[in-house]
DNA sequence: CTTAAATAGGACTAAAATAGTCCTCTTTAA
DNA sequence: TTAAAGAGGACTATTTTAGTCCTATTTAAG
């Protein structure tokens, strides 16, 4: 447990779609063929990372997508922060500190520092090292048969 | 987001209480007194702590719960295993690679590493100093009165 | 100037996870 | 023998999450 939803998974795909497309510049459409997620999910995720200014969208006929800034400088942390929020390990340590048990609590403090070190481990990542790890995977095969780990549309 | 449940959470403080109460055990109805949980919340806690051994039963009249070690030797990593089943950022990262779009999949790996990271933040974390950093968090208020952080039953 | 391909923004539904409660059984001290 | 505890589950209600769909707007191209 302790996991990212599985929304945010995809929006890392769709991410690393955008950034390693050679256009980079895709529309919803391309990206769900490409990536085998489902057209509506991927239009969801796209406009929220678009609201978070994660990647710039282009309206009308031929429109389409591309990352708002280099794939260098869209860390894990990013992503988590415009699909599910800020993060944040507990409920006390979101905001304004609305505990009902603060009183009566005996922990607290470290968890915000357990969630500073969490943070910094998602914002050292970029999506520049989500693409390497996965050229390093190699030869995955369906049936025997080796297949393209990135099928071109 | 990207937070540890509400359970986990609760079972944290109950784990202080263990860990600071100077007889180092208690029954599950002076933990929730205490604590000012529910004492059927408190007790499947319990007991969902004891089958990770990271509580101690006794039970019977007069039973209760200890801690099984010292507090410094259980970590926050250790609570929420007990409690919410191995940490694993991704659910492709959980056990042995049953994700559907695998064949697809440009992220992967990176998320391995994050996830390392994590859990090495959580497990340098025990419950010591939870309940450390409690102690330098003084002079909580209620309707102006400062009250005790630790109410003894 | 009309059409078709896109995104924007929500509303909505179904499924799954979570929190919390409750019941029955066993153990053990008094 | 009784009462106070824990053990182990079953169950329910709530909340969150995932996924779909509908309508409006934008814009390139014919």
């Amino acid at each position: 447990m302790l996991r990212i939803s599985r929304l945010t998974d995809y929006g890392t795909v769709v991410l690393a779609h955008l950034a390693h497309d050679e256009t980079e510049f895709a529309s919803a459409n391309e990206i769900a063929t490409a990536t085998g997620i489902g057209l509506a999910t991927v239009s969801k995720l796209l406009k929220s990372l678009g609201k978070s200014d994660l990647v710039i969208s282009t309206r009308g006929s031929r429109g389409g997508y591309q990352l708002s800034r280099a794939a260098g400088e869209i860390s894990a942390a990013d992503v988590i922060d415009a699909l599910e929020g800020p993060v944040s390990i507990t409920e006390c340590s979101v905001d304004d500190h609305t505990c009902d048990f603060e009183a009566v609590c005996s922990v607290g403090g470290a968890w915000q520092r357990i969630n500073v070190a969490i943070r910094r481990a998602l914002q050292e990542v970029s999506l520049v090292d989500l693409l390497r790890t996965s050229s390093t995977v190699p030869g995955f095969k369906f049936a025997g048969l080796p297949i393209s780990v990135e099928p071109k549309s």
